[in-house]
DNA sequence: ACGCCGACCGGATCGATGGTCTAGTAATGG
DNA sequence: CCATTACTAGACCATCGATCCGGTCGGCGT
């Protein structure tokens, strides 16, 4: 009776309270360590309830990566073109690296609603620069593609296996001459600014 | 005594042997369904046998991604930086898209010999063509990321997943417009191409 | 006031998986 | 002929995603 444990104060779990904490538990330990149980642990329930608010672990996935998207302010709408796909860009990988796991899961249909909105501003930004229906898929498209690659390449470029990379190819470096004398102390920031330019560079060009 | 199983007859299971299975298998069925016993049972052994040869099934994802790597031929040092960047990003975009699975392998260190040989390649030419130090890596690595990105995104529209997004998308319509006007349909090799001649353009301006 | 229904929760459990322990067997070199 | 090395495999373990089934709670209609 007095032993029987106290009722649960109805915090209810929602979905929301779920990927918050599926988000911070994949910032602190990373995507192995995301068990349906430790997450349900880290809310305080059990690891079946979790599915009656998720279909599948990958559900779980999904609106965590969603949600890190959501972090990705929108520039303001002022100024040209080119600003505010060079301040979107930049946004979005910060977002990306400040949530390194994400670039594990880059690899799956991103149709979540803010990532479709990002990408709706991209596209509309674009379109009202001049881009035509032949060339804006192309631009759309290689921005995004290369905000996402450069964030990969960086995050598994600084995780304990990027050390471990850099030595391997200093250790080779008859092998890989031109690659180990230049690919391997470079600032992430402005190499990532330079290719950028070099891609905003070709569009303008486009542009005329 | 003759009913005892006829000896096997040693074709010795090398490390070579259990890569291309492990890529056939990827081929035929994907990621998810790559486990250890299937790989295995298709190399009729026991799925214990498999880790002498291989320390973790990591392992053999990393081999199997190398592997990949190798099919992308170098291309002849003959003709103009422009022309061999190119005819490397092109090749090295084929065989990825011919192993759709390889993207969503992207996110681990590519410090495999295969994948080595080939970003030397990339160094190098883009050495020779006048890169100095401060533009090699963004040059490099814009390059890489861009080809590697966009084989993510064309793999992913193209599977199963990808005609749910567009579906998806052509209902929410009013909410994306510019995106489901222009995103939808496009020839994946023509859009590549035009991105990649907007990267190539800009670099070109780089050199002068 | 009552009963009931749907939202919500969880213990026990299932099948599959990655990986290890241990015990082998085939071939090779001395 | 033996011993060492290369190689193979059965039994087994911990863990995971997911499901079954039986609950518990709050609010609504009557």
């Amino acid at each position: 009776m007095w032993l029987r444990p106290r009722r649960r104060e109805r915090q209810t779990l929602t979905l929301d309270r779920i990927v918050a904490e599926a988000v911070a538990l994949l910032d602190e330990e990373g995507e192995a360590r995301l068990t349906m149980r430790r997450l349900a642990e880290r809310l305080d329930t059990g690891s079946t309830t979790l599915y009656w608010h998720v279909k599948t672990k990958d559900d779980v996935l999904d609106l965590a990566l969603d949600a890190v998207f959501g972090e990705v302010p929108l520039p303001a709408p002022e100024g040209g073109w080119r600003e505010r796909a060079a301040a979107l860009a930049a946004a979005w990988r910060a977002a990306l690296l400040r949530h390194p796991w994400t670039t594990g899961l880059l690899d799956r249909p991103m149709m979540g609603p803010n990532a479709l909105s990002r990408t709706e501003f991209l596209y509309a930004t674009l379109a009202e620069a001049g881009f035509g229906a032949a060339d804006l898929p192309a631009a759309a498209f290689s921005l995004s593609t290369y905000v996402t690659g450069s964030a990969t390449m960086q995050a598994r470029a600084q995780d304990s296996s990027g050390a471990a990379l850099r030595e391997h190819l200093r250790a080779q470096r008859e092998a890989y001459p031109v690659l180990a004398a230049h690919g391997l102390d470079h600032d992430w920031d402005v190499t990532f600014a330079r290719g950028l330019a070099y891609l905003l560079d070709g569009m303008a060009d486009r542009l005329g």
